[in-house]
DNA sequence: ACGAGAAACTTCAGTTGCTTAAGAATGTTA
DNA sequence: TAACATTCTTAAGCAACTGAAGTTTCTCGT
């Protein structure tokens, strides 16, 4: 753990400044300082110091009556981080520059996770593998960003402990749905004073919701269990123990069963039940094909599905008064054509006659990776509190 | 990994000392400085401040092996708030200590709200009226609170901007179940790290949710629509706009109808289809009462309404990853043996199973009147930041 | 082409709020 | 009564930020 261990300070001017960049950026002083609240001085100040590291650069003029604005960006070579998105099938690899765009990418089939020797060992030589191909020097990373669905603790977090030992990097642990939407709130320039929720569709449905430009973890890690929402109060027993949830009702798991149920749907999808199963993954992008191609017992699925996703998340809206909604993973992005209408229509009316809000829901620009990235900007997001 | 990098500490000593102050006194310096993580040297200085004021008292002393301890408390009645509740049929008024004791109440028929000028002019009165009463000088009240069931905003906020203007006080304005949460903080010492629902039953539904010792207020200052999670994809219409949100189907307002509806429950309770309706929370409260001397028809009512808030509970215990719920309002005060009872019922499962995390479900001490002392407890929650 | 003006940025001298290090106060115990 | 344990205080220093007063670098009008 080499400087990640430095100690945190109030959300000062450089957090301020850097969160401002990245949400904004080309930016110039005088607007950094109206925008943070800091004082000009201050952000001259400021400015200069990540100046100096190279953090930031200038890039270009802005005319005014008076003396031109030195415009300022993030330079994104600067400094990258690795993300790790260990899914069910497939490990998942990715290098960022500082602005959250991959500089390199790599796809591995999924080791043992049972074994975490192996694991780690695997994972290693993979990270170095990323490395060499892209031929970035080693120094310039801030650490690693692991990924898996489920919650962060036992295994990842055994092998988050291994990575830092054995490269010296700080690497964080988190699960996939907030994962993507730290990673959301970085590249795609989400303002810290815009709360939203970044619901992930993967093998499972998870939210990150991140509010006031921090990401909601709960007491546990735990938060954003969206897919264990109940829609229906006595609803199908899930897996978690209790009943109606979302996940047992809608997620991605139950579609695929319906339509392997389903002979007329299985032959749309090109689901052959007699066979061995792919990933979760794999077979519900098979059924969003379909739905999208016309096939109608398909689209009824997933329309059946979108109610149910529809209501949960109209839920979130109400409980935490928000108004932007990310579809992301590979779920969503298979099927956000369906999703993103189903919750359109279901929050429409309620919007204009109660809340006066307009909701707005939006794909992610890489949803099917989103959880890698996700990891990179993790690690992003956690240098800009500290050093 | 990087957690305590991660860690933001935004909150200054003074608010910091504060607030373990209000959650655990009495506390000595060193105590202080364990909890806060400041150094002694800081809370030394910073309980100068807080002593020169007068917002602090030592009180006691605790015997070591070396140099007693010297025990502080806030000094009850050095800093005072009002809290006014303007509920359907009553206004209440309260005036409270630092700590969040009650010093003195009073309790008049609501006037029309819908003139503000009248309104605005009997409050005022009214909270002139509370200060003679008790005997205590205006000078040292830190400002007004006003609750009201609804969203802040229109009425409720031009009465405050008038109130303001009329005493020169600082007025906030807030909904009921945001201000009984920020009460329940405040009065019942939770802790700043833990995180808490406060569900509020008046006439309503809502919850009040807080989370690292912040009020959760969302965008608009709508957060914690408790009632519009939906419970039920295609359940009734709600007066929102939408379908199945958990106050349709099982708010105060349904199960009164429902018991009205239904002769037996009606007789039960006490109260008679033809007459013109009281209040909700009065109806409510008759039901509740029959429920609790072992009426059935109407225990059967209330039951089947804690089944839907149980399980929108447990939506939000799991959203937010959070442990603790308090049961609050004059609804809860009434009902919460039945809906206590379902909430723990409807989680354990889970909880043991797939969470580990034991839900602890608590009523509030004063849940019947939590809105006001709450309002009043905002106004002090508010003074702790400020100088 | 050149001075006036405008706006962006910088410098500098506080102020604040904390830290570290040392010391004073105030009890217990041998 | 001296030694000790512990709490609290004081003093010096540091880093971040503010306010006010420059300095720079452009445009524009003449």
């Amino acid at each position: 753990m080499s400087d990640a261990a430095v100690r945190p300070r109030r959300r000062g001017a450089r957090e301020r400044v850097l969160d401002a960049i990245r949400a904004a950026e080309p930016l110039s002083r005088v607007e950094l300082a109206t925008i943070t609240g800091l004082t000009e001085a201050a952000v001259s100040m400021t400015v200069r110091r990540l100046l100096d590291e190279g953090i930031v650069v200038e890039s270009g003029l802005a005319p005014t009556a008076g003396k031109p604005r030195r415009l300022l960006r993030l330079d994104p070579a600067a400094r990258i981080a690795v993300g790790v998105y260990l899914d069910e099938d497939t490990t998942t690899y990715v290098l960022t520059g500082q602005t959250g765009g991959v500089l390199s990418r790599l796809a591995r089939p999924a080791p043992d996770p049972a074994d975490p020797e192996t694991l780690s060992r695997q994972v290693l030589a993979d990270v170095e593998l990323l490395f060499t191909g892209a031929g970035v020097e080693r120094e310039r990373c801030l650490g690693v960003g692991v990924v898996w669905p489920g919650p962060p603790g036992g295994t990842a977090q055994d092998l988050g402990t291994r990575l830092s030992a054995a490269t010296g990097w700080p690497v964080l642990v988190e699960n996939d749905a907030t994962a993507a939407a730290v990673g959301e709130y970085w590249v795609a320039r989400v303002g810290p004073e815009q709360g939203f929720a970044a619901l992930y569709m993967g093998s499972g449905i998870g939210a990150g919701i991140v509010l006031e430009g921090r990401a909601m973890r709960g007491g546990r890690g735990n938060a954003g269990e969206f897919g264990h929402v109940c829609v229906q109060v006595d609803g199908p027993q899930c897996q978690c123990g209790s009943r109606g949830c979302l996940e047992a009702l809608a997620g991605p798991r139950t579609v695929v069963a319906a339509a392997l149920a389903d002979p007329v749907a299985a032959a749309e999808a090109g689901l052959d039940p007699g066979e061995p199963r792919r990933s979760v993954v794999a077979d519900f992008a098979a059924v969003a094909r379909a739905a999208r191609a016309g096939a109608p017992r398909c689209r009824a699925l997933l329309e059946d599905s979108a109610r149910y996703v529809a209501a949960a998340a109209e839920s979130v809206l109400n409980l935490l008064d928000i108004d932007l909604v990310v579809l992301t993973g590979p779920g969503f992005a298979a099927a956000s054509f369906v999703y993103g209408p189903a919750i359109m229509r279901r929050v429409a009316v309620a919007d204009r006659l109660t809340w006066q809000r307009s909701v707005t829901v939006t794909v992610s620009l890489a949803a099917a990776t989103a959880s890698a990235t996700g990891a990179a900007a993790l690690v992003l997001q956690s240098h800009l509190s500290s050093r």
